[in-house]
DNA sequence: TCAACAGTTTAGAATAAATATAATGTATTA
DNA sequence: TAATACATTATATTTATTCTAAACTGTTGA
């Protein structure tokens, strides 16, 4: 259970206890390669597939809006019926792909920066993001 | 009834028989000075307040993704538990106010053209949109 | 003109994501 | 280890959206 450890820090450090649903959703998450998107749905059926322990789906909710909280998910920002969640919290953006309904990364580096030249009284702006909705290219190549 | 001639002759042009409830619609959305956005329960409001006729939510939910079909409308990508919806069909990009839950157009010559440098083997870009969130900015300016 | 038909509306039921409830369980700390 | 606050859970609830199927209406062509 070494690397186990790094979570049970990372819960103390945020001020949440670090129970073992709360350490498998870890594990999940943020013990793999690469960052990732998931649903809840998708979530919870890679938590069952791994896991040796159950997990309710009210704790599922409560766990990624507490790490929403802390930084440690971000919500992405898609018109569908389910809200899409990231492993990744650095400032990106994204493809959507809408036949596989997949998110994809793309890194600030490959967006110019968005130049907005308009501002509103009072307001400021928090966070700007792209999506860029994608589809087959069937074009007939000559 | 002089107005309501062009929605008869864009309903029937698309293949939509002109319904006294769809007719009603199309005056709510686009007899109208500015293009707007709107959710289905606040079109629902609308049209119980100007219209002589009751239209049942079903209607309103159909009519609403026929336009969107048809182009008259867009749906626009916001992680809500809810659907927002724009008579603007022009691209564009938005504001969203996260503290009054409103979008505000930014118009497309406000945003430089957003530069992906980076393709997908087999996809092509449908549409790049920019949603920049806002909050107040209540900085105590010296 | 009007019957036939396909398209449309509608109330109400069904679905499903998300949240709330409240009882039970557990990590923490003194 | 006892007290307590925090967390989990099964279950109920909420709410946006979709589905169903019966009634209704616009269109068409005989
Ligand atoms: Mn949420
Ligand atoms: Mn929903
Ligand atoms: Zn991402
Ligand atoms: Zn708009």
């Amino acid at each position: 259970m070494a690397y186990s450890e790094q979570y049970i820090d990372k819960l103390r450090k945020s001020g949440l206890r670090p129970t073992k649903q709360r350490i498998k959703i870890c594990e999940v998450l943020f013990d793999v390669e690469k960052t990732f998107h998931f649903t809840i749905k998708e979530l919870v059926k890679i938590i069952e597939n791994q896991a040796n322990i159950k997990v309710s789906l009210a704790t599922v909710y409560n766990t990624v809006h507490a790490f929403i909280k802390k930084g440690y998910l971000k919500e992405i920002p898609l018109n569908a019926s389910q809200s899409y969640y990231d492993t990744n919290v650095t400032h990106h953006h994204h493809f959507f792909d809408e036949e596989e309904n997949k998110l994809i990364d793309i890194h600030q580096d490959d967006v110019d920066e968005v130049n907005i030249k308009r501002t509103i009284p009072g307001k400021k702006i928090r966070s700007v993001e792209v999506i860029a909705k994608i589809v087959s290219d069937n074009q007939s190549q000559k």
